[in-house]
RNA sequence: GAGGAUGUAGCUCAGUCGGUAGAGCGUCGGUUUGUGGUACCGAAUGUCGCGGGUUCAAGCCCCGUCAUCCUCCCCA
C-alpha cells in the first residue's frame, strides 16, 4: 500500500488538545455570558447558496468567498461569516420575536492569502440584537463585551467606539461620495494608529487625488471633542444625526458603568460595508498589536436584501483566536494536554478492576479520572501521566484496596500517601 | 496580487575550496521487573523540499517548481 503524504490545505490548521481545552473553556465562560444577557444560541449550515452570500461584504469580499458546483450543479458557497447567514435566517423566519437576541459561535471561511494570525477558517463568535433601533441595543452589545472580557479575567482593554454616520457625512462634506472613493478614504484614515498622520496626508493627497484644504478638513473633524461634533456639522442632517447618535451612546454606556473602557475615536473605520451606524473595536492593553480582538457595529440596511423591509441591527464580533492567544499570553490561560485530574494506574490484570472502581468513585464525584489503559511498567504509566500533565496519579494494588486505601501521588512535588478511598475526592478538589 | 528570505533526522540547526552527511534536543532501551519529571550508559533515524542541468563527482554551482516565513495589502 503506498503511503499518502499527511498534510493540511494552507489556512487551515488541526487544532491540538493543549490548545482546544483552553479553548473550549474560554468559549465555555464566552457562551455563559451572553446567555446571562438573555441571547440565544444559533446554529446554521457552512453551506449557503451563493447568491445570500455574495454582494455582502463588497467586491473584494466576494472574491473571497469559497464557491463551487455541488454535486447536484447547484452556486455554492461557505460561509463569510456569522452576520450574513444570520440576516437570511431573519429572511426566512419573519414571524420571529423582535428583538431577537442571538449569539453564534462557529467557524467562517475566506479565501485569503493566509499571514500572520491570518487563516482561511477561523472561529467567529457574534451576539447580535435584531429589531432594535434604539440606542440601548448598542449600548448593550457593548456591555455584553466588556463582561466577556472581564469574566475572562481581562480588566486593561479599550473599546474605540465611532459612527459610519459621522464618517460619511465628513467625507460627503469633502464631495467624496461614491462608494469605491469613501471606502478608499475610510481605509486610509484607519490607518492612522499605524502609520502616522503625516503618511495619511500623503496618501490621501497621492492616492486619492484630494486638495490639501479637504485634508486639512479631515484632520480637524478627527481630532474633535464628541461635544464639539454637532457644531462642526451644522447644517448637515446626517452628520449631526450621528453627532446626536454616538453622545446619546456615550450617555448610555456613562448609566452603564463601562465608560472607563470606552474610548471615541474617530479614525475608527471597519472595513465591512454593512455597516450604518455606531461602530467600534477593542484592544488589548497588554498587546495592541494582536490587532482587534472583539468588534462589531450596526447595520440597518443588511437585512432589507433578504427580508424587502428595513430591520435594524446591531451585534458584536470576538476574534476567539486572537482573544486565546492573548489570554495564554497573559498567563490567564494554560496550555493543557489532558483534561484528567488523575490517573489511576494498573499493576496487573487480576487488580485492574480495582483501578476501574476507584476511576468510577472519581467520576461520580464531578472529577475527570482515567485508567491506564493497558498493564504496563509503572515507569511508562508515571511517565505518561507526566507528560499528559495529569497532576495526580492514583496507585491501587489489592493489599491496598483491602486496606479501603491508595496510593496518591503528587505529580508536581512527588510526595505520595495512603488515602482512604472514601476521602479520595475530597484531597483531589482541595487541590 | 508585488517584493525579500529560507527549505538538511521528529524539532532547532551545522556542513569549509564541490569529494554521496553531523550536533543538540526529542524518541526508544537500560541503570531501578510497584514509582515519572533531575543524573549516567547505550541505540535507532535521512529520496539533503521536488524536477532538470553543469561536473569524473552536487547538500553546496545553474535553471525551473513547490512549500514555509517576513514586509506591503487586508482583516477576526
Amino acid at each position: 500500500m503506498s503511503r499518502i503524504k499527511a498534510r493540511v490545505l494552507k489556512g487551515f490548521r488541526d487544532y491540538m488538545p493543549e490548545n482546544m481545552l483552553p479553548k473550549q473553556k474560554m468559549l465555555n465562560l464566552v457562551a455563559n455570558t451572553f446567555e446571562s444577557f438573555g441571547f440565544s444560541p444559533l446554529q446554521t449550515p457552512a453551506l449557503e447558496y451563493a447568491e445570500c452570500l455574495l454582494g455582502k461584504y463588497g467586491d473584494e469580499g466576494d472574491k473571497l468567498l469559497y464557491r463551487f458546483l455541488d454535486n447536484g450543479e447547484r452556486d455554492v458557497a461557505m460561509r463569510y461569516d456569522l452576520t450574513v447567514p444570520l440576516a437570511r435566517v431573519m429572511g426566512m423566519n419573519t414571524q420571529l420575536t423582535r428583538p431577537f437576541k442571538r449569539y453564534q459561535i462557529a467557524p467562517v471561511w475566506r479565501a485569503e492569502k493566509p499571514g500572520r494570525g491570518r487563516f482561511r477558517e477561523f472561529m467567529q463568535c457574534d451576539v447580535d440584537i435584531i429589531g432594535a433601533p434604539d440606542l440601548m441595543a448598542d449600548a448593550e452589545c457593548i456591555l455584553v463585551g466588556c463582561s466577556v472580557l472581564k469574566n475572562l479575567g481581562i480588566d486593561e482593554f479599550v473599546i474605540r467606539i465611532n459612527n459610519r454616520k459621522l464618517l460619511t457625512a465628513m467625507l460627503s462634506k469633502y464631495d467624496i461620495e461614491s462608494p469605491e472613493d469613501t471606502l478608499g478614504v475610510l481605509r486610509c484614515i484607519d490607518k492612522l494608529p499605524k502609520i502616522g498622520e503625516e503618511n495619511v496626508r500623503k496618501l490621501l493627497m497621492s492616492e486619492h487625488s484630494l486638495p490639501a484644504s479637504s485634508v486639512d478638513g479631515i484632520f480637524e473633524f478627527l481630532d474633535l471633542e464628541p461635544n464639539q461634533l454637532h457644531a462642526w456639522f451644522s447644517g448637515h442632517e446626517l452628520g449631526l444625526l450621528g453627532a446626536d447618535e454616538l453622545n446619546e451612546l456615550l450617555k448610555l454606556l456613562e448609566e452603564l458603568g463601562v465608560s472607563d473602557y470606552v474610548d471615541v475615536d474617530l479614525s475608527i473605520a471597519r472595513g465591512l460595508d454593512y455597516y450604518t451606524g455606531t461602530i467600534y473595536e477593542t484592544f488589548l492593553k497588554a498587546d495592541e498589536s494582536l490587532g482587534s480582538v472583539m468588534s462589531g457595529g450596526r447595520y440597518d440596511t443588511l437585512l432589507s436584501m433578504f427580508s424587502g423591509q428595513e430591520i435594524p441591527a446591531v451585534g458584536i464580533s470576538l476574534g476567539v483566536d486572537r482573544l486565546l492567544y492573548g489570554l495564554i499570553e497573559m498567563g490567564l490561560l494554560e496550555a493543557q494536554a489532558s483534561p484528567s485530574d488523575a490517573l489511576i494506574g494498573v499493576f496487573s490484570s487480576d487488580e485492574r478492576k480495582l483501578s476501574y472502581t476507584v476511576a468510577e468513585k472519581l467520576r461520580l464525584n464531578g472529577l475527570n479520572a482515567e485508567v491506564y489503559p493497558g498493564v504496563a511498567r509503572m515507569k511508562k504509566q508515571l511517565q505518561y501521566a507526566n507528560r499528559q500533565g495529569i497532576p495526580f496519579v492514583i496507585l491501587v494494588g489489592q493489599s491496598e484496596f483491602d486496606r479501603d486505601e491508595v496510593i496518591l501521588k503528587n505529580m508536581k512535588t512527588g510526595d505520595q500517601d495512603h488515602i482512604k478511598i472514601d476521602h479520595l475526592a475530597d484531597h483531589l478538589q482541595g487541590g
